[in-house]
DNA sequence: TTTATATATGAACACATATTCATATATTCA
DNA sequence: TGAATATATGAATATGTGTTCATATATAAA
């Protein structure tokens, strides 16, 4: 893994500015954060899911009515909860055979807020 | 694009609330909003952008540095810059070879924030 | 102008991922 | 038990994407 940089085409130059570099390091995230990060932006990377965790901001719904309500598959939908469960973003509970999904993280609202204050606020040139 | 559900295995069943697909409906906000959403958190949905980014709120640095620090090609910061600058996240100023980048967006810093408290409140089991 | 350096960029490749299709599971009802 | 329904899931496919490689561009220095 450190031998990596080898033959790579990297800046082993004078342009570095160490000091900058050095005093950023420290303060970076470690890696399993920024990993786990990632991943967690990466759920709302998808309009689907974006979809469905907006609908679910106002209301429980079952499976049927988030596939009726998006004009799409009940196995994609299935699918895409099932990304959204592991995540831990939306939690479910079973009612017969109708399964009831709702949010499981009080401040799925507060980050799709505030994504919606960047996308507003940068619509239009700055 | 109404008749591509003519033949999809969707649930034309009585398990839909109709009153409450049609009350959340109307809150969903808009295709673009949607799409525009889901784009801007997929930006943050990789491992690499969110350590260019998390660095950046630190202090403004070189394509150089940011390679260095990350351990990663010049090319490989320099493609991801870009994606970043598209998304009006960072910006660059010019200083005879060397392009420094900072951040161009005040609630950088909130989302990664608020991203570290999911990820740190649901790590280990609810 | 020639050389060196910092960055940008297009093409290719490898890998990830969203949806579809077929089917399995679970539950209710007759 | 058997039929119907709601959901889950594995495999396949198509599409998207991050990095590498080669190279172009821009600037500075000799």
């Amino acid at each position: 893994m450190d031998n990596s940089m080898d033959n790579m085409q990297v800046c082993e130059t004078t342009c570095i500015h160490e000091d900058i570099v050095n005093r950023v390091k420290d303060k970076l995230p470690d890696d399993e954060t920024i990993y786990k990060l990632s991943e967690f932006f990466k759920v709302f990377g998808d309009k689907t899911r974006v979809k469905i965790v907006s609908a679910l901001i106002d209301s429980e719904m079952c499976v049927c009515d988030i596939a009726y309500l998006l004009n799409m598959s009940q196995s994609a939908i299935s699918h895409q909860l099932r990304v959204l469960k592991n995540s831990n973003l939306v939690k479910n509970r079973k009612e017969g055979k109708v399964v009831y999904y709702s949010l499981d993280d009080e401040h799925v609202k507060d980050i799709i807020a505030q994504g919606i204050v960047h996308i507003t606020h940068k619509g239009r040139g700055e």
